[in-house]
DNA sequence: TCTAAACTCTCTAGTGACTAGAGATTCAAG
DNA sequence: CTTGAATCTCTAGTCACTAGAGAGTTTAGA
């Protein structure tokens, strides 16, 4: 039996994130001393490591959510897993792409500075101000 | 003059993101007509099409404040404006290299998986519950 | 057995950069 | 002068936590 201080240790995760994963539905009530502490056993820290390892390959809590549902019921097809691991894939792959071209635009403009001039002649604010500056444009939403 | 919502359109900001800016300051408070409604000259465009771009490239509200400061002090030195820059540059980079290992990771977890089999043996759903089927470690903190 | 330190409890509020909606007012076109 | 679109302020919600207050509980040592 852990309390929570101990699975927070075990597990990497937090308190207040522990709790707040409870919260959310994605770890069961545990047991509670009559003092009203949280009491976990294994198969408790078995599952926060699952989520901790989804949060860390980037998954969001409603697909994690999703991914527990499927794991409770063995039976089941596996077809959604694998469709959220797919879509994940391809949304890391989508932001990669986006901050690549970021990345291009930004060396341009750091390259086109050397921070020894004032800013009234600076390329860096001068980009900044006038798009046309830019290669070519990108979007928002790279995180 | 423009309204806001023609500034909106010239800017393609949207009207209330336009006034969250104005209250953090990064828009100055324009002219109000006797009705009380914002109206903009073409200098109030040209500001919020720098933080448009700025925001754009990834830049924090915070970082974008420090660059017009330096915008409205023509006679600084500019090398504030390239250490953000280049400090913006070092962040995407570093994101890039962390996305790329959780690209690697999810690769081989959805290949992993066809999607026929049931959730008991599903290779995506065992790969999240052992890390030990991992590659190396990946840490958060990628978006 | 007592005490003190460490831990845990619930609750509220804050983060960043917006987005959504209510309800009231103002503007512009016909 | 009317009508409909635009605008105003204000509050609350998003996501996945994080921080802090103030009260109660557990545990190790004396």
């Amino acid at each position: 039996m852990f309390s929570i201080g101990q699975l927070s240790k075990q597990s990497d995760v937090k308190v207040p994130t522990i709790r707040y994963y409870e919260e959310m539905g994605l770890l069961e009530a545990p047991h509670r001393t009559e003092g009203n502490q949280r009491r976990y056993d294994s198969a408790g820290l078995e599952r926060l490591r699952f989520i901790k390892h989804a949060r860390d390959l980037g998954f969001s809590i409603e697909a994690i959510a999703s991914l527990i549902e499927l794991q409770t019921h063995p039976d089941r097809s596996c077809e959604a897993a694998n469709s959220i691991a797919v879509a994940q894939l391809a949304d890391v792959r989508a932001r990669i792409r986006r901050l690549r071209a970021l990345e291009q635009e930004l060396i341009r403009i750091a390259d086109g500075c050397d921070g020894l001039g004032t800013s009234a002649d600076c390329y860096v604010l001068a980009s900044l101000a006038d798009h046309a500056l830019c290669d070519h444009d990108h979007d928002r939403r790279h995180d």
